[in-house]
RNA sequence: GGGCCGUUAGCUCAGCCCGGCAGAGCAGGGGCCUUUUAAGCCCAGGGUCGCAGGUUCGAAUCCUGCACGGCCCA
């Protein structure tokens, strides 16, 4: 929150020294170095020069004149003239020739100014006026400067942005054909709170969302590709469900009522296999009412696909396939690092059994404890986590499976899950306390969880009844009975595969980040003050 | 929810153990410098030491609480 002035102009010391950015009382605090780049920017415009102009000359970005003076060069022409635009990054005043970098979003670029080309009032007002950090337009000739480097012999240089605030400065050196970084802006949390500051100087971070991006656009293709119907379901749900989770709660005025921010899209994309589409999938945020950490942020971005006439085996098949080409599409390869693992990612992934891998991991095979006294008596013994009364389900999702889950390194498919923790999977013809359910896990992460999807709404139903048995009433964790889905269900629900991927996990993946709030650009903080 | 660590200049950090004028580099200001690239040299400036209490003649430093963040555990 902004406060209000604490005391009047004048009188202060230290980081606040000058109150405001205006004198029309506007609320914003000025720090010393502010303060200076304000009264620059008033020199400008005491100069008649607008430090906001609208319109801007641009012939070239940067990576376009750079080759340009390329293709001129190498065909023995003179350098090209063009007009550059950028974010001024470095300035090395020498008397009355300065070298400066300019960079825009495709590279940046050095800019040779001489007091002879620009003109002694011009170079003064440079020299002078302008700061790093400041967007300005650089016009003249490409050339080479003694030391080899492509440069811009300035003839025009012009404000086209005036930045107040002093960005972190980078300074680099190129060492044996790497980059050397000298200063940075890393202190996490002014990141995270000033993303824009953490892109702005930090060109690894505009990395990671690049990738991001292209991760999810090569998921898109893969399901276009392949005969998915892309759609948007509700983000407002008068009953949430899919997933086990708590809820936000929202409040419609109009309509009188409660809806909650969906926790998956589940309910609503299977409601369109009624309908007759055979294979459709969204990408949109799901909202969790939970605590943050390295791996969970409230508010996230989940892929999921339906697919009518699969089963969980299909959607296995089909996922190492999807998986493993968005690898390939963004990076690359199809064999990736993640934290100092080499993973490969190309088809087939090892399938296991949940009881076999929580034996195998564990020591503990569950089906030998069939209450939820007996497990947990069990895992104490072997000094695992057990929440006192938890389910038997409860147990070995959160307590077997929560330490088999860092040990899953290479793609793996742990299948088969115990029917009472997936009340919208179909259970395995042979075996009914277990259901045709798979959690997929790639560098110790849990990437998804899919299954055969249940179509039966008589057995649909028994299953939301169970969960009211099965849970406390407040335990907002239960899956809530949902007539209208079922009502869908009763008009014939195709069989299908369902599936769902945390597109977060995949970027961290991808871009080898340790923490979700490395891959979302505003990640939930908490308020300071 | 618990434990540990961190919070000092715009940025990155030292100082804290053992209380005694708040420091460095970069950035910014003034000066010199017409091919530099972490440019260089000279000069001067910049701080509510996260916040609130306590101990003390005296607290960035010791103690307590709180806030925010990080790591680990639940």
């Amino acid at each position: 929150m902004k406060r209000p002035r604490r005391t009047p102009r004048g009188g202060q010391r230290g980081r606040f020294c000058n109150g405001y950015i205006a004198d029309a009382g506007g609320t914003m605090e000025l720090t010393e170095l502010e303060r200076q780049r304000l009264e620059k920017l008033q020199r400008l415009r005491a100069r008649g020069i607008e430090p906001y102009p609208h319109r801007v000359k641009r012939t070239h970005t940067i990576a376009e004149a750079i080759a340009a003076f390329e293709t001129a060069e190498a065909a023995g022409e003179e350098g090209p003239r063009v007009a550059v635009t950028g974010r001024l990054r470095s300035m090395r005043v020498m008397g009355k020739v300065t070298f400066a970098h300019i960079e825009d979003g495709s590279g940046s670029i050095q800019l040779f100014l001489r007091i002879n080309d620009v003109g002694e009032e011009a170079y003064e007002i440079f020299k002078r006026d302008f700061d790093l950090g400041d967007f300005v337009g650089a016009e003249g000739s490409l050339m080479r400067t003694r030391t080899g480097e492509i440069s811009v012999r300035v003839e025009q240089v012009r404000m086209l942005a005036k930045a107040i605030s002093p960005l972190p400065v980078i300074k680099e050196k190129e060492m044996d054909g790497k980059r050397v970084r000298y200063t940075v802006f890393s202190d996490i949390e002014e990141r995270y709170r000033q993303r824009y500051a953490d892109l702005a100087c930090n060109p690894d971070v505009r990395q990671v969302f690049r990738v991001r991006a292209s991760a999810i656009k090569a998921l898109r293709r893969f399901l276009d590709e392949h005969g998915f119907l892309e759609v948007e379901t509700p983000i407002l749900q008068p009953i949430y469900g899919g997933a086990a989770a708590r809820p936000f709660v929202t409040y419609h005025h109009q309509l009188h009522r409660e809806l909650y921010l969906r926790i998956s899209d589940e309910l609503y994309l299977k409601r369109l296999l009624v309908g007759m589409y055979d294979r459709v999938y969204e990408i949109g945020h799901d909202f969790r009412n939970e605590g943050v950490s390295h791996k969970h942020n409230p508010e996230f971005t989940q892929l999921e696909f339906y697919a009518a006439y699969w089963d969980y085996h299909d959607v296995m098949a089909f996922c190492e396939q999807m998986i493993a080409y968005v690898a390939e599409e963004v990076l690359g390869s199809p064999v990736i690092h993640y934290q100092g693992h080499e993973i490969d990612l190309r088809p087939p992934w090892r399938r296991v059994t949940l009881r076999d891998v929580a034996l195998e991991v564990t020591g503990i095979d569950y089906l030998q404890y069939p209450t939820a006294e007996e497990l947990a008596a069990a895992m104490q013994v072997k000094g695992l986590p057990v929440k006192p009364g938890a389910t038997w389900g409860y147990l070995i999702d959160k307590g077997l499976l929560g330490t088999v889950e860092p040990t899953l390194i290479q793609p793996t498919f742990v299948m088969d899950y115990p029917r009472d923790i997936s009340p919208l999977a179909k259970t395995k013809p042979d075996d009914p306390t277990h259901v045709e359910r798979f959690e997929y896990f790639i560098g110790g992460l849990e990437m998804g969880n899919a299954f055969t999807e249940l179509n039966d709404p008589l057995d649909q139903e028994q299953r939301f009844l169970e969960m009211k048995r099965l849970y406390a009433p407040d335990d907002e964790e239960a899956h809530p009975m949902d007539e209208d889905y079922l009502r869908a269900m009763k008009y014939g629900m195709p069989p299908n595969g369902g599936f769902g991927l945390g597109v977060d996990r995949l970027v961290m993946l991808l871009t080898d980040r340790p923490t979700i709030r490395e891959v979302i650009l505003f990640p939930q903080l908490r308020a300071k003050d």
